[in-house]
DNA sequence: CAAAAGTATCTCGACGTCAAGATATCTCGA
DNA sequence: TCGAGATATCTTGACGTCGAGATACTTTTG
């Protein structure tokens, strides 16, 4: 079965012969396949009435574990995002009582994001949904082959997560 | 070796242990890895004064072949953004010098884009960048297992790729 | 040939993000 | 204890993208 990347590289080799393109055969492919997966996740949370950055904060309270809190600082860091950004994030965040500020009780500069319980179903309930649309499109591989490329992959981002950066 | 990835799993399996998290071991990677290659990237064109939407429209028109001019009809589909977006980029890039607009002598509603000497210059360059940077990623990986990977990756995408959507 | 439908591109307003700076508070050494 | 510097969060303005709609032209239909 051939995909875009093949077309791609075709493309590539007949209009820079004198180039070597093979590492697009694996990085474009990882790129794409981002894309995709960012668009079927996107489908999959609406499905629960949330949008993906809604899932990415709701769910890093949800695995910090009881009782579900963080501070802003601590969720920045946990999802790449900018102190201006995150501050919008958890105005919104509140407006559908999905999660609440409350005064850190040791620090009187900073507040602790709590999830509130409807926020924790909704996480709950999106994760899992999740977890079955991603079954679906991983059934193209046997289980084998999936351990087999989570091997591989975890080889390469090994790298990006250890060595600082 | 360990990555964000294993953290991130065993997070689940503790807080959600009822849950199956497998499909995260493959698409997780999937999907941070993407995110690191984005930044190392933005790098990489940086060294050539490119930003990577810059790079995704010169490349897309390089590849097009002599006289490496597209609609901005074609261009969209390649490139998967709006027409919004992409009036304002091609704007931009002939601020720049790198592409030029010139009208369509099939069809009046039509202007074609075309890369000037210079832009074909700068994508040329930027791609031989691109690549040098991606090899040293790929260094972590035998011959053997980038084509392995290649291959996996293909089976996952394919279903994307050739179902319009 | 004229009207209707389709197509190609551009315009415009809303939105989310970022980066820099502001404010309040904490920490630690002199 | 006091002040300098660090830290936590919020505020603000600029920017790029999206999506809906506008405009101009082409194709199809009767």
């Amino acid at each position: 079965m051939e995909d875009e990347v093949d077309r791609l590289v075709a493309a590539w080799r007949r209009e820079r012969p004198d180039l070597d393109v093979e590492p697009l055969e694996v990085l474009s492919r990882v790129s794409r396949l981002a894309r995709h997966l960012d668009r079927a996740r996107r489908t999959a949370f609406a499905e629960h009435g949330l949008e993906p950055w809604e899932f990415d904060v709701l769910t890093a309270l949800r695995r910090a574990g009881s009782p579900y809190q963080l501070s802003p600082g601590q969720l920045l860091t946990q999802t790449l995002v900018t102190s201006g950004t995150m501050t919008n994030r958890i105005d919104r965040l509140t407006g559908k009582g999905l999660v609440k500020r409350l005064p850190d009780p040791d620090d009187r500069r900073g507040v602790l994001v709590r999830l509130t319980d409807d926020g924790r179903d909704r996480a709950d309930q999106a994760l899992a949904g999740l977890l079955t649309h991603e079954r679906e499109l991983l059934a193209q591989l046997t289980s084998g082959q999936q351990s087999e490329l989570a091997t591989l992959l975890r080889l390469l981002v090994a790298p990006f997560d250890n060595i600082p950066g």
